[in-house]
DNA sequence: TTGAAAGCGCTAACAA
DNA sequence: TTGTTAGCGCTTTCAA
């Protein structure tokens, strides 16, 4: 209660408190080695009613094992990054393992720094999203000489381990999906993020698709800031003011893809017979919209707790055991069609 | 490339590599004291070439100073603490603080034992949602030495320093808003929450203002889990379904609000005129829906960098300054009208 | 089952 | 401006 606040209290202040060594008493809090009961109950009184919190810093710096995981993402305000990193956190609930959140902006220069920073801490390994890294970074990643494993994509090279789905094939399934059920004119509505390379292989694999049937996109539109919800009404209105004809929209994620859908609702456009859409990413926040949108699941949780399980394994193997090669898992999205997408026979 | 993965580089190599003591090696590394230029140069050449990143946890032990400030948040997936991050983000950025996230999904066991791995860092900085706290971690947060703040309530005694709204006179507040606009037949619906303590207070302080002016809530009802759109469908139309006479819905968030929303838009329910409609957080993911939704702001970003600000005042404090009384900063949540929240009169 | 000594990689304090 | 010395609070290793 009125312990002096300025010097925390050690392992030699717990040792004295009981009479017994500092180094039993470590092995007592860490549960390591043989202590007879007496003494064990002893220590652990002693430290308790002292209120003593072990200094992992000094530990971590003795022992040369650090229980820290950097987990570097770009956003915190799109819902998907939450959602990774709770399957990540479930994935090592109950290990001694601790992720430590990083995020990046979407700029390179602070994913360096962001990655700089929790490196100095020695981390026992790395989940970063996205392949597409600068090279001082990945020269950080290699020389880490930890397990590092990069998330969210599937297109391209991985530094080490990679848990991801391909995004140009997301796109190339909905193009082909689309095409499909007789749409032709179609129109694309995304965000203005050049360092988005998810959002832009999306794109690029949507784009392919329709090439190869013949079909070019009609319209485009790319927006920054404000409410998604909102962003994607002003931008449906525009859009099909300029292409009264199109037949189809497809959005870059759900959340404008909703609102072009309430949009279209108020004005009385038959959905999904006159125009269709789609959106990107299965947000289960917008299951209750009045039309449930076409969309494909990217694979959020699954992917977050893949990756721990990887570092998990890695951790798991004895310190001079070959890794063997890296694990790369590329998992699948799939459509699902919901209430804005024709579907002429179950796919 | 090629150096052995196990050891990672110490200081001693760059010092070796240029020929330069440990000590000034470390002084350039973090521009402290006067090194020549030519030293300096030479030193940092080194430690590029090399790819050496500095070890922070013999730093943080030599220096007795770690810039990592722990926040303790409920969960990621309410959106409301994404916000508050992005508010600490802010104000740390550019500073030597670092923030580090633990999350407790609304359990007081999960709390204590997140907080004592945090503290277990020896963190300059504690910020924590909330004002309810085991013992034990009152405890801990009172014995830590460090400053701490508790943010997002006011409603009640904060260990050290607090910056938050009174979820209680939220509650009031939309009380007589809601009565002064006639409505009389009020209907509430929440999330089942027993330990999200703010939206209790919310409750109480609403219940408690239609009390004061002799009026009783009609219906209530409480969820958990599933889509909070989904949810606000659903009960709307139940609660409707055995008290069509209601004339005002408040909802606990915004989310289920919206369902709530559309499904009487659906319905075609003259809003605010047969039916007002209120929800609470003022998220901006929510502006584009058909109509503005009643609520009130949060202040969620703002408590964010409050909370921030306030460590880094008092880190900046010489260490044996008096700190003087701890803030205590109580922000004042704005209704929003919208257009589901008659208005006779400006306010 | 317990303890003593050495040292993890760095920085504070002082000396040159 | 640079270098030397002595720890920071733990854990590893080895001895008792």
């Amino acid at each position: 209660m009125t312990r002096p606040k300025q010097r925390p209290l050690t392992l030699r202040d717990v040792s004295e408190a009981c009479g017994v060594s500092e180094m039993t008493v470590s092995r007592v809090l860490r549960n390591r080695g043989d202590v007879s009961i007496k003494t064990r109950n002893k220590v652990l009184e002693a430290a308790k009613t002292l209120g003593y919190v072990p200094n992992q810093i000094a530990g971590s710096l003795a022992s040369q094992r650090v229980n820290l995981i950097a987990v570097i993402i770009p956003s915190l305000s799109n819902m998907v990054f939450p959602e990774v990193l709770t399957g990540i956190n479930k994935t090592f609930e109950g290990t001694p393992l601790q992720p430590v959140v990083g995020v990046t902006d979407y700029l390179p220069e602070k994913e360096e720094q962001v990655l700089y920073e929790m490196l100095s801490w020695r981390p026992s390994g790395v989940i970063i999203a996205g392949l597409e890294h600068s090279d001082a970074a990945r020269a950080m990643l290699q020389g880490a000489g930890i397990p590092v494993v990069e998330i969210m994509d599937a297109d391209g090279n991985p530094v080490d381990a990679m848990a991801g789905i391909s995004h140009r094939r997301a796109g190339r399934m909905m193009a082909s999906a689309i095409l499909k059920e007789g749409y032709s004119r179609i129109g694309f509505m995304g965000t203005k993020m050049p360092l988005d390379h998810r959002a832009r292989k999306r794109f690029e694999g949507f784009t392919e698709g329709l090439t190869k049937a013949g079909i070019e996109i009609e319209a485009r539109d790319f927006y920054s800031g404000g409410s998604a919800l909102a962003k994607g009404r002003e931008m449906t209105h525009e859009m099909l003011q300029r292409s009264p004809d199109l037949d189809f929209l497809y959005y870059s994620n759900d959340m404008i893809a909703a609102g072009g859908l309430l949009y279209l609702l108020d004005k009385g456009v038959d959905i999904p017979g006159q125009i269709g859409l789609a959106g990107f990413n299965g947000v289960e926040l917008l299951q209750g919209l009045p039309r449930q949108l076409a969309t494909m699941d990217a694979c959020r949780t699954e992917i977050g707790a893949a990756a721990a399980q990887i570092i998990l394994d890695r951790n798991a193997l004895p310190e001079d055991a070959d890794p063997g090669p890296p694990v790369r898992m590329t998992l699948t999205p799939k459509i699902t069609f919901g209430d804005t997408l024709r579907r002429s026979r179950r796919g």
